[in-house]
DNA sequence: ATTCATCTTGACGACTTCTTGAACCTTTTC
DNA sequence: GAAAAGGTTCAAGAAGTCGTCAAGATGAAT
């Protein structure tokens, strides 16, 4: 096993603290950087680090956006860095899917310790984000979907449904868990919700499915939910 | 699904600090309490809570020594939450197997907001409860009952029926138990309720028995109930 | 203001599942 | 062996669920 150096991508849009960073951790870990929300969820994919640090108060797309769409397809351990002290940052930014929340200014020590505890954590090896069968490919870290290698267009709503039965994939999704999932768990109301979301599971296979009438991916599961079928 | 709710376990030896923590927390949480490190060590052994909040200054071990010894057998998220606030002490909790270290005071909202995302950091390892004897297979994390290896496709009737024999494998369970379980606790008014069972149960071992005539795993306890065979 | 894509709602037919009654089978009891 | 009790299977209507189409509502972009 050859032991590669771990990787941290360090985003903030202040150049000095860049470096600060940038010196403090490079003795025990490979660092890159990033000094926007673009740059970042571009580096997370193409570089994927072990660590991400990760400012708030970005120029671009703010710090918990960034959170929200990197969660979408990774569990990469996220590590603000913010300035922001108050409790509401705070968690927003660990709701949102973040790991753990530093306050500028912080010890060199703490970080490092901070980031030591992050990859300990996330030890397990993780799985590519990328669900494949037949000739249906769905890319969660590009959020790219692909039907016998053409792009397929897909509008936010039914991506969010294919991406949350991918995350699942094999497994049924209940038509609660779905919605939940999609439009929050506030409006679980009933029926109107159910129907909302046969609607779209229609829209999508129209566009997934070879024969959407027998669908070969999202497969009903009467009176429970849906599944993606794996094999 | 049985939706239990979540574990803390709450280890200070100041009584008002566990109070409050307690009330902050067991809107959400069920609450465990440990004033010494004895008494959290113990605790985490008996009742396996999914998180424990610890405190550092403890009268018998010290919570560095508590952390340590936690994590020679357990992942158990742990939180540091402690008055201490110099670096060299975060550092070492963290380092000694602690997952976050929060100084007092503190708000609420934090705490909860920290607690859920190391809950979620550690949802990961979920046991899936499967049954399997000759070529059936049941797994109730995925909702999926095979048959020589091909998907059978159950009502939710039929479902609800074989996962509660599941969750009970091997006991008899009687006509009520299942009606119960099934339909709910109001209907459980007689022959009719009883003949209904009977029939959906049919229906399930002609879809799971090789020879429903005979059946090898669904087996009528006369007079009393059915039981699901494990060996 | 207009346009466009998307979201939402309603209507309806097709389909699945539930429920019930009747007939049939099996075991126990007299 | 006949009767009774309990259990199983079949079939068919009732009830409910699902998929689709299409029209209205919303909201962002021009």
């Amino acid at each position: 096993m050859a032991e590669t150096q771990l990787r941290i991508l360090v985003v903030d849009d202040e150049r000095p603290i860049r470096r600060f960073l940038n010196a403090s951790l490079s003795g025990q870990f490979t660092i890159l950087e990033a000094a926007t929300g673009e740059e970042a969820l571009a580096a997370a994919i193409s570089a994927r680090p072990d660590v991400i640090l990760l400012d708030l108060g970005l120029p671009d797309i703010d710090g918990l956006e960034v959170t929200r769409r990197l969660r979408e397809w990774t569990q990469i351990p996220i590590i603000i860095v913010s300035v922001r002290d108050q409790e509401e940052h705070k968690i927003a930014a660990l709701d949102a899917g973040a790991d753990d929340y530093l306050t500028k200014p912080f010890g060199v020590g703490e970080l490092t310790a901070r980031v030591r505890a992050a990859l300990r954590r996330a030890a397990h090896p993780e799985s590519e984000p990328i669900f494949q069968k037949d000739d249906l490919l769905v890319d969660l870290a590009r959020r790219n979907v692909l039907k016998q290698g053409q792009a397929v267009s897909l509008t936010p709503t039914e991506y969010d449904i294919l991406r949350v039965l991918v995350q699942h994939a094999g497994k049924v999704l209940t038509h609660e868990q779905l919605i939940r999932s999609i439009w929050g768990s506030e409006n679980v109301s009933g029926e109107e919700d159910s129907h909302l979301l046969r609607v779209n599971v229609s829209n999508l296979r129209r566009k997934l499915e070879t024969d959407p009438s027998r669908p070969r991916y999202i497969v009903t599961e009467p009176g429970v939910g849906y599944r993606l079928k794996t094999a």
